[in-house]
DNA sequence: CATTGACCTTCCAGCGTCTGGAAGCCTTAT
DNA sequence: ATAAGGCTTCCAGACGCTGGAAGGTCAATG
């Protein structure tokens, strides 16, 4: 099947199918007598499984680490926990600095009046003006 | 003073000073006979303020909008504060996605055995593969 | 058989926010 | 005079695509 077909299938745009192939992280497609890369089932499969991935917050990287992991029949499932714990620790330590950003500007943005006077908290703070209670 | 102080002082690095410089956020620095760009007072209160908002998640767009309010004088609020509540629903739609990929992960991880075994519920997850409890 | 239109190709550029590195100039101290 | 350290510019790379231009291929139609 042509690169159109296999995106709609796999959820994957075209474009992006090209770029996963240039940075290799798909083998080169096969190609037809007029230059069309060709697509099995399994490539989108393949390609469902990456897709699936990147949804979860995998990195490329990682996604061809369990790429590799989920062909190689004699892996251990130990090695896919840890990749998938570290990078839980990764969305953790993100986790936590969004709240704290979060926590910091609901402070902020409640103590300012939000009228069409100048005077403003959160300007104070970006400033690094200490405005005590 | 030369642009290492200043970055010293602003906790914003010289590299990413000219950076900033280059896109405009800051203006042109002045410069010394020899060519070094030079900075005042002022310039480092500048750069803490942008350092500030970058670190509570602003783009550098906005944070452009947000030195443009500070010098405004004649500025309201409600203009900053619907600026940072803004921010704030996009750092919530991000808590709300790495959430969700954080809830699926642990819920995979925990019934991953994660032994010598290859047979692994987050790869079939990956895959698409439904396994029924 | 020619044309149309949809699909495909490659290549280059840009998004955002820096960061690293190379080659070379300026300044200050010895 | 020289050395060391700070400064300069410019290019490239990181991440993960995405858009667009210029042109080739294919299937269906007139």
């Amino acid at each position: 099947m042509n690169i159109g077909i296999a995106a709609q299938r796999s959820g994957v745009s075209a474009k992006t199918i090209r770029y996963y192939e240039s940075i290799g992280l798909i083998p080169q497609a096969g190609r037809t007598d007029g230059g069309y890369r060709t697509y099995s089932e399994q490539d989108v499969a393949n390609l469902r499984f990456i897709q699936h991935a990147r949804g979860l917050g995998f990195s490329i990287k990682d996604v061809g680490r369990l790429l590799d992991l989920w062909r190689d029949k004699d892996r251990v499932s130990a090695d896919v926990r840890a990749l998938a714990m570290a990078h839980v620790a990764e969305i953790d330590r993100k986790l936590d600095e969004l709240q704290r950003m979060r926590d910091t500007l609901i402070d902020l943005t409640r103590r300012c009046h939000g009228d069409d006077r100048p005077d403003c908290p959160i300007l104070d703070e970006l400033a690094g003006v200490t405005v005590d209670a």
